[in-house]
DNA sequence: TTAAAATTGGGTGTTTTTCCCCTAAGTATA
DNA sequence: TATACTTAGGGGAAAAACACCCAATTTTAA
């Protein structure tokens, strides 16, 4: 997809680093869903010794169907969170089944604590926000091919802090029915007429509604409104 | 492509041509929040032939603070438009006003309508969507030098269909006080409790409930408040 | 400049919806 | 056989929504 360096000067310069210093040069593949971006990112990758940008793709999808070609499996893929189709979480679950071999670091704007737990437990080796120095990138990528895995020391402290509210907050879980049924609240349907789209009694739909007053902590329905924004329950 | 030539023979070339073909290198600023990203731009766009950035920005303050020493003044600065502190329309603005001869092309995931019009109006002389060809960004600088501006198709079609709309929508305009209303209407306070807060009666606040649902066209105060989350009224 | 129109703030009352407390049967499921 | 989940209901208080009303100011336009 979407080419490969001018040839000719990478191979070039490739080999000759082969035959004068014997070293490995790492395969790179990065899956970022804006084009300039990636570009952009190859652009640097490829000016760091050692690493090459085999190719670029634009979502996860389109990642399963170059690998299965035995020459596009690299060393290590740098991978968004965010992207249309198929994501960074998926896409590096999806990895760490099939090519187990493949280390995945995440690069993402995204510091949601839940977002980066969700992504490490998938199998990323590291997770990069994207206003880091340019010379971390480098460095996680070397680290990540030497040691396994690299971590800035802001992760690593969302990780701990993470940690310590996970004691309090023990996530809450919504059953599929209250998350149906909250989607219907976040609607300016009467709580009668999300009772008749569900199938079921006002008065069961009057159980659900208190259910989740007390369980998410809020006073009304517009709090639910609110909760299921910021969780990502809907989305506008 | 994707790749730039390790800086060494990046820098032999430019120098030749400059050379030979007295060729003038044009000098950008990237203005970028994230600054691996910013690098990473900077990096594709070194690769470019007549283009040299001079350095690199977090924000549009950290940009005007720069622009004091008139060693920094670039031919274009390429601005993102999500910005912590001063945001790329408001920094366009204040280009436009006290250096009209800084050219600006706008950076952006941002497809929000409303955006690219004011980024526009601001004075940018270009707006490229982060998907776009690195090709097209080398373009667009080359166009923006020479002819004074570039847009892609995408933003052409989006602009046309802006005008459109317009006629339809003729922009709802919100009083001070209707938005102070409203960002009370997304929390859980009861209306008295508005009330008290805004130093009114519970029937003042009446009126500017049942105003706002006609105007805005909705049923009830979940209405309003997808409404204000949709327009920006708030932010979660 | 003056009258019409829009804006802002306030009032009384009714109907509908929401909220809150309580109970409890039927069905998975571990 | 507990435990949890889904469903359903009664009764009552509070809030929200709706329908009209009025009267100062400020803006707009004739």
């Amino acid at each position: 997809m979407i080419n490969t360096p001018s040839d000719a000067s990478l191979k070039g310069r490739a080999t000759k680093i082969d035959k004068n210093k014997k070293m490995k040069t790492n395969k790179i593949v990065i899956v970022e869903d804006h084009l300039l971006l990636s570009q952009a990112i190859s652009s640097l990758v490829n000016s760091f010794n050692d690493f090459e940008v085999l190719y670029l793709c634009k979502n996860g999808k389109e990642l399963t169907t170059k690998l299965k070609t035995p020459s596009n499996l690299p060393d290590v893929i740098l991978m968004d969170v965010n992207m249309p189709i198929m994501n960074g979480i998926e896409t590096t679950k999806y990895l760490k089944e099939n090519y187990p071999n493949i280390k995945v670091i995440a690069l993402s704007v995204e510091e949601d604590e839940d977002i980066i737990i969700k992504m490490l437990k998938a199998g990323a080796k590291g997770y990069l926000l994207k206003d880091v120095e340019k010379d971390i990138l480098e460095i996680a990528l070397n680290e990540v091919i030497n040691n396994g895995y690299y971590h800035t020391k802001d992760v690593s402290k969302l990780l701990i802090n993470t940690l310590n509210k996970d004691y309090k907050n023990a996530k809450i879980k919504l059953k599929e029915r209250e998350i149906e049924f909250i989607k219907h609240v976040c609607t300016e349907l009467t709580y009668k007429e999300i009772a008749e789209k569900m199938f079921l009694s006002p008065k069961t739909i009057d159980g659900y509604r208190d259910a989740l007053f007390c369980k998410l902590e809020v006073k009304n329905r517009i709090g639910l409104v609110i909760y299921a924004i910021k969780n990502k329950i809907i989305t506008l």
